[in-house]
DNA sequence: TATGATATGTTATGTTATTACGCTTGCGGT
DNA sequence: ACCGCAAGCGTAATAACATAACATATCATA
C-alpha cells in the first residue's frame, strides 16, 4: 500500500505527540517548531523529532515540504489518496493546500517508463498567492 | 521572459566562476561544494556564492534541487524550455535529467485558475534510479 | 562629479539535519 | 523462563545549509 493510515493507538509517543503538534498547526512546521512546542512533554532533542518525522512520513501521516524544510499533517484522514500529491504553499499566509492530480502522475509515469527511470519518491510543489491573499494584495 | 538566458559577458566575476563550477561538473553540487571548488580563485565565504547562485537561478542559468538542498547548470543551452521544469534525479549515481512536460504544465494552471492560486514558482522532483543504475541494482 | 543601483568582502550567527553511542522495551523462539 | 533481536528512546556533539549586518567598491548616468 502506497499510502495507508493506521490508528493512532499504532504511534509511539513521540510520533503521536509530533503528529499532534502538526494536526493543531495551522501551517507547516520546521522540525525545530515543533520540537519547541514539545518541550513541555519532556522532548530535548531534534534527533527525537527528526525520528518520530520519519516514521509519520513513511506512514502518510504527515508530508515534508522540501521546498520549506517543514512538515505538515496530511490533510486527507481518510486515505483517499494514493498517488503523487502536490502541494501549493501561499507565501503570504503559510497555508498549504494539498491535491492530487491523475493526469500529471500519469504523465509522469510515462515519463519514467520511456526513460526506464524507476521512481521511489516525488515532490510537487508550488509557491504563490493563495486566493485570499492574492485579492488583499 | 520566463526564462531567457543571456551571454556570459554579463556574468559578474563571481557569477561566471560559480556557473562555470556547475557547468564543469557531472552532478548537482551544493553551495559549500562550490564554495570548496573556488576557494583557489580567491572566494572565501558562502555568501559569496549564495549571492551569485540567487542571480543564476533568477536567470534561469541554474536550477536549485529543493530536495537536495543543491544546484545544478541548466541543462538547456538553447531556451527551449520556458515553462516549468522537472528533474528526475537518481538517488544512486547522483545524476540529474531536466524534463518540461506541456500538459503536466497545462493541469497545473487549470488547478491553480480554479483556486485563484496566483503560482509564482513551481517545483517538481522526482527521486529514484536511472536507466543505468537500475540495471545493474 | 554627485548619485544611486549593484556587486563585493568579511565576520558572526542562525537554522536544519545527522552521527555516534548506549540503554530500554517488547516479542518470538527454544 | 531465558535468550536474542528489532525497534524505539535519550543525550551529546557535530555537520551541513543559509542569512544578517555592516563596510567598501564599482560603474552607469543625470
Amino acid at each position: 500500500m502506497a499510502h495507508s493510515h493506521a490508528a493512532p493507538g499504532d504511534l509511539t509517543r513521540n510520533q503521536g505527540l509530533v503528529l499532534g503538534t502538526l494536526t493543531g498547526s495551522s501551517g507547516p512546521l520546521s522540525a525545530y517548531d515543533i520540537l519547541d512546542k514539545l518541550r513541555a512533554d519532556g522532548l530535548r532533542a531534534p534527533l527525537q523529532v527528526y525520528r518520530a518525522l520519519d516514521k509519520l512520513v513513511e506512514r502518510g501521516l504527515a508530508h515534508r515540504l522540501e521546498s520549506l524544510n517543514a512538515f505538515v499533517a496530511c490533510a486527507d484522514e481518510h486515505c483517499h489518496r494514493k498517488g503523487l500529491i502536490a502541494f501549493a504553499i501561499c507565501s503570504d499566509c503559510g497555508k498549504v493546500n494539498e491535491f492530487a492530480d491523475a493526469v500529471i502522475e500519469e504523465r509522469l509515469g510515462n515519463w519514467a517508463g520511456d526513460q526506464g527511470f524507476k521512481v521511489e519518491r516525488k515532490t510537487m510543489e508550488i509557491r504563490g498567492k493563495c486566493a485570499q491573499c492574492a485579492v488583499v494584495a
